[in-house]
DNA sequence: TTATAAAATTAAGCATGCTTAAATATATTT
DNA sequence: AAATATATTTAAGCATGCTTAATTTTATAA
């Protein structure tokens, strides 16, 4: 019923649907799950023949309930494999979302809810993202920017990574740009949208894409 | 090129073909696998076509030195995964099983390395079946025999069990009978094959079915 | 040795999840 | 409001890994 390749499409809805700046169109998810169009459209209506997601033709697609739960529980998967890779097997901050992007198709309920237990039910994984809970539902997290919307000479801290682009998280890790880092936004240049932030002493030059990626929160 | 299905055909020849007593015949396979017989006859000419297996029509089939380490690696993160689960998440000794038959598909080289060290390398997996090192070799392990083949009142010590069927897993656990346990074989029953052990001053009857799926050692 | 039984293979077909190319619907310009 | 551009869907086809039914080969018995 739920297999490896539609628990990829319910996560990548889910993914769109709480964008606020975004929605779950056929082009996005092609785009996001490097299929064709016509892979989506197709299964849009397998998704929907099951009941998890709502879908007209034309006027996109949205998940049912039931969809989301499995999608949330997807998510949980993935999030708790991630930190439990990073805090006990030692891989790099790099590494563990391609590796969870796996193993969440492939764990029991027992096995995860062991994770679980053993990571003392945290509520955000290594990329900052809030683990959904046994019971479906999301830990409070804080409300956060782009570090691209962010205002220059405020403070700010840095609190949530996007973890689907590895080489993003090695370079950060490069330049010590860590998860709680505190920083300030000192230029913002409009010809290539590049900004520099001061972390630690130190002013460091970000592109428009690696700042579009991080999220800040005001301090 | 290796997927999940043609990992695990390979893991069922190898068996077979580590088997004194048998060999890798299309039915043997088929039963051994679940699937039909045609599917076999199928997969055998993919596996040797892409260089895995040697394959002659009604002559049955080998690894290739390429096949056998494939298998080898697939076996070493089956049983890697066990003893982690077992050892590390707590889970059940009939569960670890299930869970490995699917993660071994699903985990990188890195992963498995760092469990492996996690576990400062270990040599045998919790059902006492020997774990293949990196380096694609087995470490030395004891001869043994089938406790339905035990003489009568000899001494031996319970050192593996056949883990495909978490049902007589559990029913051994039931019964206290763990992996180092010593017995004696009391006595035998030819109109059923069921035999008597006595395991710590108490007497045990185990039917056929139970006594063909576990290993002794003579002490 | 020939008949029969058992084992293995081939043939045809199905589900899943993709692809590219063609058709159609919706959005944007003029 | 047409014309054009863009987004989406449909059509046809392919690879993988199965199935059942028919056929062929090999093994066993008479
Ligand atoms: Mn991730
Ligand atoms: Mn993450
Ligand atoms: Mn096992
Ligand atoms: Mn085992």
């Amino acid at each position: 019923m739920s297999t490896t390749s539609k628990e990829n499409y319910l996560k990548a809805i889910y993914n769109y649907q709480s964008l606020e700046s975004d929605t779950a169109t056929t082009s996005n998810l092609a785009n996001y799950l490097n299929v064709s169009n016509a892979a989506i459209s197709d299964m849009a209506k397998k998704l929907s023949d099951i009941g998890l997601i709502t879908y007209e033709k034309y006027k996109g697609m949205e998940l049912t309930s039931k969809g989301e739960k499995i999608a949330l529980n997807v998510i949980r998967r993935h999030r708790l494999w991630e930190l439990f890779l990073m805090k006990v097997l030692e891989l790099k901050w790099s590494e563990v979302h391609d590796e969870a992007e796996q193993l969440e198709h492939h764990t029991s309920e027992a096995l995860i809810d062991q994770i679980d237990k053993f990571l003392n039910f945290p509520d955000f994984d290594p990329h900052g993202h809030p683990i959904p809970k046994k019971n479906g539902l999301l830990p409070k997290y804080p409300k956060t920017l782009l570090l691209s919307n962010a205002e220059l000479n405020r403070n700010y801290v840095f609190v949530r990574v996007n973890d689907r682009e590895s080489e993003l998280i090695s370079f950060l890790t490069n330049l010590g740009l860590i998860l709680n880092t505190n920083l300030t936004v000192k230029e913002k240049f409009s010809f290539d949208e590049s900004i520099v932030v001061r972390i630690n002493d130190r002013n460091i030059s970000l592109s428009k894409k690696v700042s579009e990626n991080m999220y800040v929160q005001l301090i």
